[in-house]
DNA sequence: GCAAAATGTGGTAAAATAACTACCTTATAG
DNA sequence: CTATAAGGTAGTTATTTTACCACATTTTGC
């Protein structure tokens, strides 16, 4: 709403320029004035502020408020915050953790869904996959191992270069190799992934929107640049990635159809032996 | 809000209950409606109403139908949402992300954060950290591994049950040995949790909460119950952890001061002839 | 145990406030 | 100088709130 209002500025004339000027002062007090207040603290007439209000396409004035008040919400719900040298641990844990929500939240609304459904039909059809990172997106390519491997899918994962080289040269059309790289800046990673897509393979990165890594692949699964990079806190785009693949998981799954629940009931099975039973047994380790 | 009229509900008289009742019938077009036409659907008078309002910390009946849309937005923001079988790409996309979104905002509110301190006042005087974690929560071990190397600790991760046996037998008192374990009902991981615990060493569990690994431990970090355990999203309390994890490495880091800032530096550097360079480098891999 | 007072509950109607409409003035461009 | 758009004034309508009254329920004194 305020984004609106702002990119709406430029285009209103005078008088409710001065009243888009006086919401962006103090949205939150806007909420609790009526159209008298609103006027006179803009400087213009009633009758302008309601002009105003509809241009926003709401019924009037109160309904105005109501959608502007919805939006403050939306929008102060998750903030990015930096953690200061000398935050208790209540403080530093709620930015963490807000800060990790936000950026999931940013991720959702930029996610390219196009992209999601090109790198699921590819996995589905897939003889082999294998997921490629270095450092910490190791772990995430193991992690993303773990998930496929329950769901029933060919998959491998390697967290060294020169398995990663072997297995790219050694790759051909039907295989997909999913290279994770964050920055998308690791030579190594660029050189892997054209290495792969030079055999036929489809090669699909998870990683920075316009990095060299993503302009090597035909299909980016990309993640949002982080405002914030903090050094306090400057590993939340990871979860970004594990989220990415979950939803690729699921939707390879989903498009398997019900096939793959017998195998999931047997997976489960197999770990049983090796835990301490109780009522309803969860899915994880 | 709509919580607190759920519980005061019972306390109000005939007619405000009716009003109570008409609008969690249907409050989001409660929003919309005039006083006069609210009553009229609860089938009270209009000063009725109003009272009912003020009783619920409102100037009037337009501040309360502000606050009840803030709460509306702020209550329907990140709802998990089942899988279905026939979505589209952007709704198990959208479903997904919002129930990782819903599963770590419920973390943030119920997280026990006097253990949290506990956990950083061992690990910052450890002289040596060990993460432990089979199958998915291998990759979170790994991971931990990595941030808590980033910022200068001395730190293993081990996702075999030998090693951790091994390494918990021959530890002792000084040593941190994080058990990781989402459902805390793997035997191995119990065992080796007693097992460290009976050298000296402190063991700190991440696990679910009232788990028999989280019975066994000192320190326990507890991921609460995901309500909604739902076949096709079944890893969502593993980004918990990780953020935990984020959480526990830089409140470490915050106590250890600024000594760490030229350490940070430094692997930043030696990363450095292994990308492509561009303005702004970023922190992570 | 009953009647009377007191308190609580809920409605009517009128007053006050807020929002909106119609119309008129002023500025500005052609 | 005219046409048109912008913006304000004033009046109307809608909405909310207040004041007050009637009825019911409870409490208290005898």
């Amino acid at each position: 709403m305020l984004t609106k209002i702002r990119q709406k500025r430029d285009q209103l004339n005078k008088s409710e320029r001065k009243v888009a000027d006086a919401i962006l002062l103090n949205p939150s007090i806007v909420t609790q004035l009526s159209i008298a207040a609103l006027a006179k603290s803009a400087g213009v007439s009633e009758p302008t502020v309601n002009r105003f209000c509809r241009s926003f396409m709401s019924k009037g004035f109160p309904d105005f408020k109501i959608q502007l008040a919805k939006s403050l919400v939306s929008g102060s719900m998750f903030v990015t915050r930096s953690v200061e040298q000398d935050d208790s641990a209540e403080q530093y844990t709620d930015k963490i953790f807000t800060s990790t929500i936000a950026t999931l939240d940013a991720a959702r609304k930029q996610i390219d869904v196009k992209a999601i459904s090109t790198a699921v039909d590819h996995l589905m059809q897939a003889k082999q996959i294998a997921f490629f990172g270095l450092g910490a997106s190791g772990s995430v390519a193991r992690d993303a191992q773990h998930k496929f491997f329950r769901f029933n899918l060919p998959v491998v994962a390697y967290d060294d270069v020169l398995m990663q080289r072997m297995v790219a040269a050694a790759s051909h059309t039907g295989d997909v190799i999913v290279v994770i790289s964050y920055t998308g800046r690791t030579k190594d990673m660029v050189e892997i992934a054209q290495l792969a897509g030079s055999t036929g393979a489809t090669v699909i990165a998870l990683t920075l929107e316009d990095s060299p890594l993503a302009k090597v692949c035909p299909i980016v699964l990309s993640v949002p640049h982080v405002e914030n990079t903090d050094v306090y806190m400057p590993m939340t785009s990871r979860l970004t990635q594990l989220t990415i693949l979950d939803v690729l998981a699921t939707g390879v799954t989903l498009r398997r159809g019900v096939g793959f629940h017998q195998h999931l009931e047997k997976v489960k099975q197999s770990l049983k032996p090796t835990r301490y039973a109780i009522e309803g047994e969860a899915a994880e380790v």
